[in-house]
DNA sequence: CTTGACTCTGGACTACACTCCAGGGTGTAG
DNA sequence: CTACACCCTGGAGTGTAGTCCAGAGTCAAG
């Protein structure tokens, strides 16, 4: 298969695929004699390990480790879970931040209508010298 | 003022303040003969209102517009109040993204410790075909 | 053999909000 | 007057995950 075949085939662009080549997420690719790149289906299902492990939040340097535990022969999944566990408290941690931020909105915005309910020409977030 | 006392008091850090000139969030400062940026109480005002909209989420492009609206001699809630209504629809959909991405993260965990007690040695999230 | 679609490389560019730097000047306490 | 801390400017660099480009080459069909 040639480049684009994939990259259609994964839901990618073609730059991408060639931009995680040149980053060592996959390895160089083997080619044909005019310099074409040439896949197989094990390429097809490294691309496809990738996008599936970036939709769990993972972002390419974790991505490279990943991928070498799944190069080994043995794959237990104690390394995989500690990373698992990790993400998930860092996601945790953002859901936490942005539903304080959530509040914090709400409560801007309950402050301007009671503004606005004054027909006040001042707004209180504008000249507000809260927190 | 100079700006060391600034940046201290309102807890950003010097370049910070020089950047935030450059990009037009605050005016050219007054200098002294020698070239210091000297500022009073309504820098100082100012830039705790940036810091204040930063910390609900507003970036520095849209805080400067807000600080176009905070320069005018009226100051009506409504157009403040239509930019903390969008930002509240994007914190949401962001916190929604967010809790996909927890409970897709949980359900892989999942997977891993059913694997785990099995004493497998092989990782689903490393071989899987899963979606 | 020509055409047209595809591919190659290396490098520049994007958004975001700063930080860090060199090389020089200023302000003020003692 | 001398230290010493502070400040000035302009520009480069940070991380992230790519995208976009020019200029050149390749592949397959007809």
């Amino acid at each position: 298969m040639q480049i684009g075949i994939v990259a259609k085939k994964i839901g990618l662009s073609v730059d991408a695929i060639r931009f995680y080549e040149r980053n060592s997420l996959l390895p160089r690719a083997a080619r044909t004699q005019g310099g074409f790149r040439r896949y197989g289906e094990s390429d097809v299902e490294t691309l496809a390990f990738i996008r599936r492990v970036q939709r769990l939040g993972f972002k390419l340097s974790e991505i490279r480790s990943l991928l070498k535990l799944r190069g080994n022969r043995v794959q237990p999944c104690a390394p995989v879970r500690r990373r698992l566990q990790e993400k998930l408290v860092d996601v945790r941690r953002r859901l936490t931040d942005l539903q304080k931020l959530e509040r914090e909105l709400r409560l801007a915005l309950r402050s301007c209508n009671k503004e606005l309910r004054k027909r006040s020409a001042h707004c209180p977030i504008l000249r507000g010298t809260n927190a």
